[in-house]
RNA sequence: GGCCCCGUGGUGUAGCGGUCUAACAUGCCACCCUGUCACGGUGGAGAUCAGGGGUUCAAAUCCCCUCGGGGUCGCCA
C-alpha cells in the first residue's frame, strides 16, 4: 500500500505515530509561510501542515498542488495546536506535520464542484460521474447502497436462502415490457434478449428443488424512463416454495423492517405494516400505490350528485360516471389563480376540471354551515343538506375547500389520487421521518385492455388466482382475484410478487384466456409448461427494488442519485456516449443490416 | 407522440424592452500573508445571454421554430 493509514480514520490516538497519507486535494489554504491542505480520501479529511521550517521543499511542493491533485504525504500525527481544533471534523484535534510528500498525479481545474455542495446539471454531472462520485453525499449514498445489500444478503442467508444467479442472455418472451434484444452472431436471424426480470429462471429453479433463493438481479426494460424508472435496474429476486401469501408477506415484512432498524433507525415503520385490499385502496385512494402518511381519503358523492339539479352531475351519474371528492384543510381561501391550478392539474390526467366547494371563511364546526358561506359554481343547484351530507363524508370543517371530481370511474381515481397527493405534497402533511410501508393485497388477476380488445395480466401471466375465483376464469375473467401482493412506501411501489401457478393444466388454461393457441403456449413457454408436469412444488415469491428502496433510505429524488453510472431520460450514458453506432464489421458479423427509416 | 418547467462566464445565480460595453458569489491565474479550516487581502483573465428566425428606433428580456435537459401522461406483464 501506498499509505499506512486512511485520512478519516485518525485521531488522537495516533499522536506521535509516523503516518503516509495519500487521497485528493480537498482545500487548500496558503497563508504564505504556512500551508495547510485537507486531504481527502474514502475515508474522510485530515489536515496536513507544510511548514517551511520543518521541510521547505515540502512547503514548496504545497505551493503547487491543487483542488483534486492527488498527493501522498508522509510524517508524524501531531495535537493540534490548543485553540485551532476543528470539532467539525471527526480527525480535527489532530493534523499531520509533512516530513515528505509527492504529487502523484495533478489534476484539472473539475467542471465542477467536489468538495462542496451545489446543485449541477445532471447532464454535466453524468458526464463527469467519476468526479461527481467524489462528491460526499454521492459517495453516502453508494455506501447507505452497499449496506442494504450486505444486509439483504445476510438476511437471506440466515434464513437458509442460496443466492442464485441466472444468465443475461436469455429468451424473449411476448408478455410484459419491450425486450433489449442481442443479436446472435452464430445463428443469423436470431436474438437473445435480456431478462425483463429473472422470473421463468427462479421459477424453474423451485422445480429444481432448490425452495429458498434470491437473488440480487439486474433488469432490463426498453421503456420510457422516470425518475423511478431506468432502462436496467436491480431486484432483490427472491422465491420460495411451499409458501402462501403469508408466509411471503411476513417475510418481507421482517426484512422490512429489520432494514430500516440497521440502516436507517431515525426513521419511523408502521407495523405491523397495513394490510389494504386493491378494492379498499383505489376506492379510498384511487391509486394501488397510495401515500399512506397522511389521510385525506376519497369519499363517494355519487348519490348526493344524483340527487342534486346540477346538470353537470347528473348527465355523469346518467352516463354510469362517479363522483367523488376529497378535503383540502384550511383551504377555503384559495385564490381563484390556486383553484384555476388545480382544475388545470386534473385536467392533466384526463379529468373534465375540478369542482371545488369553499366552505366559508372561518374555522370552525361544520354543523354552522349557512349556504351563503359556501363558495362553489354548483352550490346554487345544491341543497345545504347535500354540501353538509359531502363535508361530513370527508370530515370537512369550516374552512376547509372541498375537491370533487366526476366523470368515468378510472379518470375520477386517477385525477383525484394524484390531486389527493399533490395536496399532501402542497400541505406538508406527511411526516418526512415516516416510512409508511403497506401491502396492497387481492389485485385483480386481469384488465380488460381497451387497445388489444384482451384481457392482459396484471402482474405477469404465471401468478396464481385465487382458488375460490377459479371457476369464474372463463366466465367472467374481471372478476377473478389474483394471489399477488404490492409493498408500497410513501406512495411509491417498492415490490411486488406472487403466488405463482404450478400446475400444466391452469398454466394453460390461463394462456387460452389470454388469447394464445396450444402451438404458441408451447413454442413460447413450453419450457415452463414441461417443468411443471415433472413435480413442479407450490411456490411463490416477491421482487423489491433495491434502486427505489436506497433512493427513499437516503431521502433522494430519483433513483440516478443512487445508482453508480446511470442514464439519463433519454436511456443515454453521457459518460461512455452510449447507445453508439455499431462498426460496419460487428453489423456484417451478425447478419444484421440497417432499415432506412422513412 | 402529448402536456408542463428549464437553458446567462468553469459552477451556481441576478437581470425580464433602453442606464447591459451584462451584475453577484464562487472557481481560475498572479502577487502578498506562519494557525487556517468555505482562511484573508490586492490585482487580473473569463459570456457570440443554447441555436436560428421575427417584432421593435432598440431584445439576454417579447413572439415563433429548432436543439438540449428535467418532470409527467401514454408506456412500464
Amino acid at each position: 500500500m501506498l499509505k499506512t493509514h486512511s485520512c478519516g480514520e485518525l485521531n488522537k490516538e495516533h499522536v506521535g505515530r509516523e503516518v503516509t497519507l495519500a487521497g485528493w486535494v480537498d482545500r487548500r489554504r496558503d497563508h504564505g509561510g504556512l500551508t495547510f491542505i485537507d486531504l481527502r480520501d474514502s475515508n474522510g479529511v485530515a489536515q496536513v501542515v507544510f511548514n517551511p521550517a520543518i521541510s521547505k521543499s515540502c512547503h514548496q511542493i504545497a505551493s503547487e498542488m491543487r483542488n483534486e491533485y492527488v498527493v501522498s504525504v508522509s510524517g508524524e500525527v501531531t495535537l493540534r495546536p490548543p485553540g485551532t481544533e476543528n470539532l467539525k471534523l471527526p480527525s480535527g484535534e489532530i493534523e499531520v506535520i509533512a516530513q515528505q510528500t509527492t504529487i502523484l498525479n495533478p489534476s484539472k481545474t473539475p467542471p465542477f464542484y467536489i468538495n462542496e455542495e451545489v446543485e449541477v446539471d445532471e447532464n454535466l454531472r453524468l458526464k463527469y460521474r467519476y468526479l461527481d462520485l467524489r462528491r460526499k453525499r454521492m459517495l453516502n449514498n453508494l455506501i447507505l447502497r452497499d449496506k442494504v445489500v450486505t444486509f439483504f444478503r445476510n438476511f437471506l442467508h440466515e434464513r437458509g436462502f442460496i443466492e442464485v444467479e441466472t444468465p443475461i442472455l436469455i429468451k424473449s418472451t411476448p408478455e410484459g415490457a419491450r425486450d433489449y434484444l442481442v443479436p446472435s452472431r452464430l445463428y443469423p436471424g436470431n436474438f437473445y434478449a435480456l431478462p425483463q426480470s429473472p422470473q421463468i429462471l427462479k421459477q424453474l429453479l423451485m422445480v429444481a428443488g432448490i425452495e429458498k433463493y434470491f437473488q440480487i438481479a439486474k433488469c432490463f426494460r426498453d421503456e420510457d424512463s422516470r425518475a423511478d424508472r431506468q432502462p436496467e435496474h436491480t431486484q432483490l429476486d427472491i422465491e420460495m416454495s411451499f409458501v402462501d401469501e403469508n408466509d411471503i408477506l411476513s417475510l418481507a415484512e421482517e426484512l422490512f423492517s429489520q432494514l430500516i432498524e440497521k440502516v436507517t433507525p431515525g426513521k419511523r415503520i408502521l407495523k405491523p405494516f397495513p394490510r389494504i385490499n386493491y378494492r379498499e385502496a383505489m376506492e379510498k385512494y384511487g391509486s394501488d400505490k397510495p401515500d399512506l402518511r397522511f389521510g385525506m381519503e376519497m369519499r363517494d358523492f355519487t348519490d348526493i350528485a344524483a340527487r342534486t339539479d346540477f346538470s353537470v352531475f347528473k348527465k355523469i351519474v346518467a352516463d354510469g360516471g362517479r363522483v367523488k371528492g376529497i378535503c383540502a384543510p384550511g383551504c377555503s381561501g384559495y385564490t381563484r389563480t390556486q383553484l384555476e391550478e388545480l382544475n388545470q392539474f386534473v385536467k392533466g390526467y384526463g379529468a373534465g376540471g375540478l369542482l371545488t366547494f369553499a366552505l366559508g371563511s372561518d374555522s370552525g364546526n361544520s354543523k354552522d354551515l349557512t349556504l351563503d358561506m359556501v363558495k362553489s359554481v354548483a352550490s346554487k343547484y345544491m341543497t345545504l343538506e347535500q354540501i353538509e351530507e359531502m363535508a361530513r363524508r370527508v370530515e370537512a370543517n369550516l374552512g376547509d375547500l372541498l375537491l370533487v371530481v366526476a366523470g368515468k370511474p378510472k379518470i375520477v381515481d386517477k385525477a383525484l389520487g394524484e390531486l389527493r397527493r399533490e395536496m399532501g405534497s402542497r400541505l406538508k402533511m406527511a411526516d418526512p421521518d415516516l416510512l409508511a410501508f403497506v401491502f396492497i393485497t387481492n389485485f385483480p388477476l386481469f384488465a380488460w385492455d381497451e387497445d388489444t380488445k384482451r384481457w392482459e395480466p396484471e402482474h405477469h401471466p404465471f401468478t396464481s388466482p385465487a382458488p375460490e375465483d377459479i371457476n369464474k376464469l372463463e366466465s367472467d375473467p374481471g372478476k377473478v382475484r389474483a394471489r399477488m401482493y404490492d409493498i408500497v412506501c410513501n406512495g411509491m411501489e417498492l415490490a411486488s410478487g406472487s403466488i405463482r401457478i404450478h400446475t400444466p393444466e391452469l398454466q394453460r388454461r390461463i394462456f387460452r384466456l389470454l388469447g394464445y393457441t396450444d402451438e404458441d403456449i408451447m413454442l413460447k413457454f413450453g419450457t415452463m409448461i414441461e417443468a411443471f408436469e415433472y413435480g413442479a412444488p407450490p411456490h411463490g415469491g416477491i421482487a423489491p427494488g433495491v434502486d427505489r428502496i436506497v433512493m427513499i433510505l437516503a431521502g433522494e429524488q430519483t433513483i440516478r442519485e443512487v445508482m453508480a453510472f446511470p442514464k439519463n431520460q433519454g436511456a443515454i450514458d453521457m459518460m461512455l456516449e452510449a447507445p453508439s453506432p455499431a462498426r460496419e464489421e460487428q453489423l456484417k458479423e451478425l447478419h444484421l443490416s440497417l432499415r432506412e427509416e422513412s
